[in-house]
DNA sequence: TTGAAAGCGCTAACAT
DNA sequence: ATGTTAGCGCTTTCAA
């Protein structure tokens, strides 16, 4: 095993002290073009590279980044990580993964993040109790919640607009004119889920409607198969004939069911709507008409809240997104007539 | 911003020396029953928490494996995370994510781990100059290729077998009794792609038969669905009637261009077999015959070489995992007359 | 068992 | 512009 290289070993070969080594690797820093060139030849030759550790213990910025994830509903989760590392990394930051099992607690994992001198967490389809995201700030760390919303002042959260855009896919599905109209769940725990079934809710109430009938998925694969057969195995004129689902994960299994289990024809039968625009959505096997998450833009905004909570944390304000969430009419729902977007 | 709270701090507030707060953190270190509950309770109290980079600093250990990815195969992207992620942090360690653009140089992003003093590297789906892997290693970072192998001693992998693995999927095309066999490739600087060529390939010459046909798919959306069309809108007899696709990723989408652009059927006009037995694969509207990638036993393989490089570096030779990958038979492929697993 | 002291590799005053 | 110096928070000898 090779020596580690450090800016003192630079330094020595280079004939310059220590700190010139340290001001070349530092933007911003002032040193004359020959000691710039003879420092970054000795350290071309070294194989010499700063140590991120030790300038984040004089710093006090480690330039990493927690990231929380509790496998829930990670359906568009490849492209959030992929979106969210790259935006970071392009400011010199890096992702530090903590996994917190579902039925664990979080809490432990915030505290086990905190250790890591982070400079910043992000949380991503996690609930939590909001205190211990607040003692995170307190302590100098902002939290930015990232398809999740909590009520409490001072956090910043980045979600979908879920009631409005759940309440577009009601209007869609009243307007197409269907008779009973179900609702399936995901797991109550989420904000997205409530605020969804609130947004349906609210489009079928507008209209003098209610739910005819709900169940409850999880935003879990068996349960979800479960919940379809509960709603759908009856007879037709017990049985929905449109029905929105709380996210695409869920929505393309009961498109599964009501096709392959249940023999029904999707929209003919049944009429079905998702939310997310997930991949799969997309694939002509499924065709699903859903609302879309943006996001790119959530990742966006996620990035500029909590870098800004970082590098200017005077002017850093709560800030509260919902991005609008349209609706991506595809093949999956009878399209009322004369619709436009 | 309320301090941080150092381990003088909590010292001071329990009446013993800075180095005994450290030795009751400390697993295996000596300290009176009377000091570790005197220490535990102060910081308890302060809400301490020792500072992992501090450590790693003295130490050398830094407890962070780096992961390298490039989205080019990613369709088990999330399950290897999650179960990687998971698998580590139970030893104590936790995941930096380095995004290597496709495009871009995967030497650079080495380089730039290296900085913050990782323990150890994994590679996921990544090619790379192998010499500078072999750099990392000289330096005394072990590094593991998943998903990717490399002819070069001193490096270890973990693939699943690809080429007895695609081997199956030849041989029991060629069972069935199909005249034509296609084959999709995916992006030939993988070593996936050729190792599971070669297989395909090998298992045809093995019954004195060629392929038909090839395109490139290179594991990307677009160019599949033009491969597909090239290879398939084509009068019948000069197209193939059973087809073996990189990987399932591609394999849907070959499914979906037969059914819904070509308006064939499958498996009755083509037969599709896929590789990888990612969750679309398993789903009713796909039921796609393929290869399974055994994930859970490569991660752990990934994961034990890995730890043993790094905590017992004396007795760790480098490993070559191929592991076993079945033939999962669905019904997206003609099955032989009595064929049995 | 415990405390004092050295030092991991670096940045940031401060002095020149 | 550059060198000197003092730590960042911790682990680890070394003495006691």
């Amino acid at each position: 095993m090779a020596a580690r290289v450090t800016a003192q070993m630079v330094a020595e070969r280079a004939g310059v002290s220590q700190s010139a080594v340290s001001r070349v690797f530092t933007p911003g820093a002032s040193a004359s073009s020959r000691t710039v060139e003879k420092v970054r030849k000795a350290a071309e030759e070294l194989g010499y590279r700063p140590n991120v550790l030790a300038r984040a213990m004089v710093s006090g910025r480690s330039r990493m980044i927690g990231l929380v994830v509790a496998y829930l509903d990670n359906h568009f989760f490849p492209d959030v990580l992929e979106r969210l590392s790259n935006a970071l990394q392009e400011q010199g930051y890096h992702v530090l993964v903590f996994m917190a099992s579902p039925t664990g607690n979080v809490d432990n994992v915030l505290e086990e993040i905190m250790g890591y001198q982070v400079d910043g967490i992000i949380m991503a389809s996690v609930a939590m109790s909001s205190d211990i995201a607040l003692r995170c700030q307190a302590r100098g760390v902002p939290v930015v919640l990232f398809n999740r919303s909590q009520d409490i002042d001072g956090l910043t959260w980045v979600t979908s607009d879920n009631v409005n855009g759940a309440r577009q896919a009601g209007e869609f599905l009243v307007a197409g004119g269907h008779e009973r109209l179900g609702y399936i769940a995901g797991w109550d725990g989420a904000s997205t889920q409530r605020d969804r079934e609130a947004g349906f809710r609210n489009a079928l109430a507008d209209a003098g409607r209610r739910i005819f009938a709900r169940e409850v998925g999880d935003f879990h694969s068996e349960r979800t198969q479960d919940a379809a057969l509960r709603m759908f195995d009856v007879p037709a004129d017990k049985r929905p004939d449109g029905v929105f689902v709380a996210n695409d994960h869920m929505a393309t299994i009961v498109m599964d069911v009501l096709r392959f289990d249940l023999g029904l024809r999707v929209p003919e039968d049944v009429s079905v709507v998702g939310y997310d625009d997930a991949p799969p959505a997309a694939w002509p096997a499924y065709n699903l008409t859903t609302v879309r998450q943006r996001v790119n833009l959530m990742v966006e905004e996620t990035v500029g809240a909590l870098l800004e909570a970082i590098e200017t944390p005077k002017d850093a304000k709560p800030r509260h997104v919902a991005m609008d969430a349209p609706l991506i009419v595809r093949g999956s729902a009878r399209v009322p007539e004369g619709w436009t977007t």
